[in-house]
DNA sequence: CGCATTTGACCTGCGC
DNA sequence: GCGCAGGTCAAATGCG
């Protein structure tokens, strides 16, 4: 008897207790003198004190209430002592502590987050007044801003020099410095290092804008030089090739991409149309040439080629700029070697004055990431760590190491290398092998469906030409070698490549040295201080006026539970027009390849 | 039949 | 000037 009227006691002061705090229920609790079990949403708290998710601090003082209140009359009876009320009420009272705890948390987040967003419309007007000035500077790009005056959410950076020659009508052949345009569809941060917009015949006396007085001379030295330089058709794809004809050619920066892959080619969200084939010396494996097929005139190229000595790597090298929006699906890799490439041109720029007296490859290690500038001053873009080959020595070259420690030797032979062939422009190499999400071999399981793996050249060219005995004159034969090195190596070990490159740029990203760079490029472009817009570009807290995040440096969310692990999926391949082809909104890299009827849609990887 | 790929031929740049 | 190598073109071929 005693024992019932305790217990009474006992929990229709605890249901009070919990009413107080949840307002819910608790009519029917104390009369009921139940027991109560509360639950707090501990793992809601939990996501409210990382300062990353600051999105989460809109949770209101509600959600942190009560979560559930279950009765259980049998335990009633096994509790009579006076030591279980004592426990009850710190539980209580542990609850409405913490309760409030989250509460001032929450309130200090979202202070901080009024302030995140204060300063980032500080910056956001700032940068708009810089963007105006500009447009009064030079009156030729007051047209396209003209048409880009609402809240920028597309952006189109161009990295490198600017070297405006001329201004054509045509947004996208405007020059660099101008290339900071906005549209409506996201930001992109395109890899347009030295688009110069020069046309033959235009006089570059001409040129309007008086701080392009550092590229004339360069301009005046490439006058001719084109590339490519035979032109024979006249159509979309001619004027986008004539557009890289007439950039500068020693400013025009390779990116390489060193991944592991056991397909023909990795797919990195844009669509590329295969044009070429042939067998680089010194490397038997063909290198395969791509062009980008998201825009009948985008002039971007990509090489392919896979690392003799380590079948599992796959070099790709992009080269150009696309002059049209990326899909998201391909933001990814474009922002990497966009900031890549900033690296590079900035190096270079300040490092191509002359010779060097000798070639020096300096590590660095900033933010977790090992990156060489090698301090040369001719380029020798390499496709294997040990091959002699240069491909093409006019470009500086930028290759991002996203292998894993065993390549790293190979890395590491390549500076060596480069420190025994000065190259005339400073290449630089980076590697991702110490960032915390690649510690692990890289797999990069692609199974694009591309086929173009026969040979370019003669057969008995090949044979001539390649020390190895085995003969790669057909696709069969360089399939077999290469699924019999597969098998050789399949105890590599996967990792989602996603979550690698998603590191790499965010490690570029937040490198110092990367946003000093991208102020600078930034300031080059825009012609005044790129204080903002480093800030600007380097916080991503980014948004647009529509709240949303910059697309590209905002595209690498810290997780990739959907990423395609590249599990063979013919399916994927053929993409329909507004679906969505990557298991992993964030990451584009996957399997894919389609056809479709357009000639723009060759390859089609399409995301939306 | 249309499109993508293949591949021999061709062009250009560079080094000797 | 010549040869080599990289890069591109475009007809042929293959495939859906």
């Amino acid at each position: 008897m005693a024992t019932s009227k305790f217990k009474e006691s006992l929990l229709g002061g605890a249901a009070k207790e919990v009413n107080k705090g949840s307002q819910s229920n608790g009519a029917d609790e104390e009369s009921r003198g139940d027991d109560i079990i509360l639950q707090v949403g501990a793992g809601k708290r939990a996501q409210e004190h990382d300062p990353n998710q600051i999105k989460n601090l809109n949770c209101s003082k509600e959600e942190l209430t009560i979560s559930k209140i279950e009765r259980s009359s049998s335990e009633l009876e096994s509790r009579s002592s006076s030591s279980a009320k004592k426990e009850q009420d710190d539980q209580l009272e542990s609850a409405k502590a913490e309760m409030e705890e989250v509460m001032e948390e929450n309130q200090r987040l979202k202070t901080y987050l009024d302030r995140i967003m204060k300063d980032y419309r500080t910056l956001q007007t700032q940068y708009q007044d810089v963007i105006q000035q500009d447009a009064r500077k030079s009156p030729s790009a007051v047209s396209m801003h003209n048409d880009h005056t609402e809240e920028p959410e597309f952006f189109a950076l161009s990295l490198g020099r600017t070297s405006s020659g001329t201004i054509k009508e045509e947004p996208r052949k405007s020059p660099i410095n101008e290339k900071v345009v906005m549209d409506k569809d996201g930001l992109t941060l395109g890899l347009d290092c030295n688009k110069l917009e020069l046309p033959k015949t235009t006089s570059l006396e001409h040129s309007p804008n008086p701080s392009t007085e550092n590229s004339i001379d360069e301009i005046k030295e490439d006058v001719g030089a084109t590339w490519p330089p035979n032109k024979t058709l006249k159509n979309a794809r001619d004027v986008a090739d004539d557009e890289i004809s007439t950039q500068n050619p020693t400013k025009r920066a390779r990116v390489s991409v060193r991944v592991r892959c056991d397909t023909p080619t990795m797919n990195d969200g844009c669509q590329w149309r295969k044009y070429g084939q042939k067998i680089a010396k010194g490397n038997p494996c063909p290198r395969a040439y791509y062009r980008c097929t998201v825009a009948p005139s985008c002039p971007v190229r990509k090489q392919v080629q896979r690392c003799a000595e380590d079948m599992s790597i796959l070099t790709t090298t992009y080269e150009g700029t696309h002059n049209h929006p990326l899909p998201i699906s391909a933001t990814a890799m474009a922002s990497t070697t966009s900031a890549a490439a900033s690296m590079l041109l900035s190096g270079s720029s300040t490092s191509t004055s002359g010779p060097s007296s000798s070639s020096t490859t300096t590590p660095s290690n900033l933010n977790g990431l090992n990156f060489y500038l090698s301090d040369n001053t001719r380029p020798k873009p390499f496709y294997l760590p040990n091959s002699s080959i240069s491909s093409s020595p006019s470009f500086p070259t930028i290759t991002l190491d996203l292998t894993s420690n065993a390549s790293s030797s190979a890395s590491s032979s390549h500076l060596s290398r480069l420190a025994n062939f000065p190259p005339r422009y400073s290449s630089t190499n980076l590697n991702f092998n110490s960032l915390e999400s690649n510690t692990l071999p890289i797999s990069w399981n692609n199974n694009s469906i591309l086929t173009s793996y026969g040979s370019h050249q003669p057969f008995n060219k090949i044979n001539q030409t390649s020390t190895n005995s085995l003969s790669f004159g057909t696709a069969q034969n360089q399939e077999n070698l290469y699924h019999s090195y597969l098998q050789r190596n399949n105890n590599q070990q996967n990792l989602a490549l996603p979550d690698t490159i998603a590191a790499a740029t965010k490690a570029i990203t937040s490198d110092p040295s990367f946003q000093s760079a991208l102020a600078a490029a930034l300031s080059s472009i825009i012609g005044t201080s790129a204080t903002n817009s480093s800030t600007l570009l380097g916080n991503q807290n980014i948004r647009s006026s529509s709240n949303e995040p910059f697309p590209i440096l905002s595209s690498f969310p810290s997780n990739h539970n959907n990423v395609n692990k590249c599990a063979p999926s013919s399916t994927s391949t053929s993409t329909q027009p507004g679906s969505l082809m990557f298991h992993s909104p964030s990451f584009p890299f996957s399997n894919s390849k389609s056809k479709s009827n357009s000639p723009g849609d060759h390859n089609k990887d399409h995301v939306v």
